[in-house]
DNA sequence: GATGAATGAGAATTCATTCAT
DNA sequence: AATGAATGAATTCTCATTCAT
């Protein structure tokens, strides 16, 4: 399963390149400065280690300890913005599968064709997991299984990015731009598939990368749209599939 | 991620059909049958109820009681037959997974053609949870996400899938089958990432199958494999990427 | 055991009538108006508020947050008027208490009869609950059965109650009213009890009260007297209680 | 309130002897004896160190690991045992209470008179707080404040012994023995009241006893029922019951 | 005075694992 | 082999109290 965080939609591939992840921006001499945070940063900066810790350990093996010493304060403090370390994990999906989701909105909604766009979704996917890393295990890895048994409704939500995918091969079948014999509705779950394998690849370092990290992602967010629009074969079948 | 159960291999659709677990056929008056179980059967039956019990609370969730309440034994007696409850996992990993990759080396040497090699293991991955939902849950959520960090072997062995698929996409392309502009090794992804997104979401409940479940799981591998050898587009795209 | 609250003498039973409590007469636009109030408005506030929590959850499972909540207050100012949890019952203890006695002595101090003394004082403990009945059930329930242990010099001061009365029913064998060959000092006990269990059944609502619930308190306090002073026995009840 | 523990009835007030408690008798040279408690045993040590230590602490004041020192056992294995500290104490009032409750019955159901049945009742309550007055303290003090808001059905249990003593008093009615004009209802609230001061106020150390305490105690239950029978007045103490 | 963010000691509870029988 | 009592380390969560603003 996808789902992916700070997807900033741009229509190309441009957009996989590297950024990285600094949570505790260390004791910069804070006179004033850093007292003065409002409760709303502090709670990002939990967030945010807790992001980081979640990654590196999984939900489980993460102590709300771990979290605050990462976040450089006292773990009571965890306890003054969170609940337990289960609202923890909620925000970060609710937040991050949101902002992803939009994004996806955002590329189905412009003009442009069905092949372009699968192209937009891949690159933001791939990209998103390529910049932040941590953002994508978490969701992918902690989540879900946490809170599968638990928030049905949380379901609904990873539902919607297969909605908005469908639709867009919807479109594409209206338009004649793709055959119409294959369900939409299991097709997209082809595409997305693809996408999400190879993340998760490369989250379990199945994959090794030789040479250039982006190039690679580049080349596989083309592939994955080429296979998806134009398939494996070498023949070209004139037939429909009987 | 993909990773899959007990596979038997035929070549055909067939096997797609149902079967069920009744791990714990409870409180048949065992005057002396059941003390007469040898060791290595109550050794199974822990394993058959950890498989349950892991599916259903996840592995984290899950208590050594919890698997002894379900193989309606002493807990104590758990640790005759497993040093502690990662290892249980552990052999439920290296005996499914041994087994899956044998059938897929099976269908990756029988002398047919791509496509029907890949319909057939569509088929096994597919089947397979129909017939084992258990095992598939535990298989994709636990033991990965929980040994992922503690054993890179084990990740070897998982690749190994990766490797026999793509091995057949490269027989595929030397006879002139699949066409060979696209890597094997990126597109045996592709063709894996769909299946798993199929499975994974039935495991999630995202999809939701109306009529007869059976006939879905043959569409669906039908479909998985049609798509990916024909693709997507509408257009016949006559020339080959000379 | 017996401790209550604001007690203002009356030698009648007629106090025993409607009060209740308002503590904090919420969102008055209280532009300036509640800014001024004094320091000690704002304890006085503080420990209404805490006499009503503990009423509600028991001492320990009171907050120092659920007071200041109550008083519509920010909890760290609870610390500019009280060293911490404890000083707080124990100011609540000190003040009630010492008006309660002031109250009690007043009674024994007037020049009526043994009888009408008890008659009053009955009304006063049994009107006490009826119009303050949290801070009874902070007197009895939370003050001793905390501080017990820790404080012998407070138990001191409860043990005036006694003596008062002690002193009441030696006044009164004196005068010839009473028999003399029960210890004042075991005889009040015996009276305090009465009026106590029914304090006490009345906050633990073991007693269901119907019709008029002043008329209740009233023959209860008469009950009281009349019992302690007659009995219940059927032989040698000469004169009604008229 | 009174309520009390393991109250053999006997009429009369013999039973105001000394006892003791001694939970642990630690350590006797144990080779089998002592491994072969049954779980029920060790249950029951648990229960009883509980008493003392909510007795000498308090129920919120004591710590699971106080209960276990004082078994001498590992605190871990309190938890095999009670779910949680409520269950303890939930335990130790629904057995003593049970136990004290079929005393007061078995006292009800003799075919003695009204003043001999009330005697028996002052021995057995005064006794209990005599012998064990670590349970009269967790009867009293601890148990109704942590369960008051929870289970009000407990407190219909408490109830139980004010039915008891009134169908006693209604009884002595009927028969002549006791006055008319006086509710049953009420009027056993001051019986119990004036017993259950007594026993209170010995555990809050108010009284203090010189010279032989099990003289006192008899010399209190005899005073109670007489004051109870007979009333403090002075008039009218003509005849005794002959 | 007032605020509420921050701290961290303390207690409850869980559960894998050991071990005597 | 089988049992389940016993252990205690590990962790979560609570909340009184402090403190900077």
């Amino acid at each position: 399963m996808l789902r992916l965080p700070r997807w900033k939609h741009e229509s190309s591939m441009s957009e996989i390149q590297q950024s990285g992840t600094k949570p505790s921006t260390k004791k910069k001499s804070l006179g004033a400065a850093d007292k003065s945070r409002s409760g709303a940063e502090k709670r990002r900066l939990i967030i945010e280690s807790a992001i980081n810790v979640f990654a590196e350990k999984g939900y489980h093996g993460t102590r709300i300890s771990d979290i605050a010493k990462h976040a450089e304060i006292a773990y009571g403090l965890v306890y003054h913005y969170f609940k337990n370390k289960e609202e923890i994990l909620d925000t970060i999906f609710l937040e991050r599968w949101g902002e992803f989701i939009s994004a996806m909105r955002a590329i189905a909604a412009d003009g442009r064709g069905v092949e372009d766009k699968l192209l937009s979704i891949a690159a933001v996917i791939l990209s998103a997991h390529r910049t932040r890393p941590e953002w994508v295990k978490v969701l992918i890895f902690e989540i879900q299984r946490t809170q599968r048994f638990a928030d049905p409704e949380r379901m609904e939500v990873v539902g919607e990015l297969f909605r908005v995918i469908a639709d867009i091969l919807r479109e594409g079948q209206a338009r004649g731009e793709l055959r119409c014999d294959l369900e939409p509705d299991l097709a997209c779950y082809i595409f997305i598939g693809g996408l999400d394998i190879v993340v998760t690849s490369r989250v379990l370092e199945l994959i090794e990368i030789e040479g250039d990290e982006g190039a690679y992602y580049v080349r596989m967010a083309r592939t994955v749209v080429d296979l998806f629009i134009n398939g494996m074969s070498a023949v070209r079948q004139g037939s429909e599939p009987s």
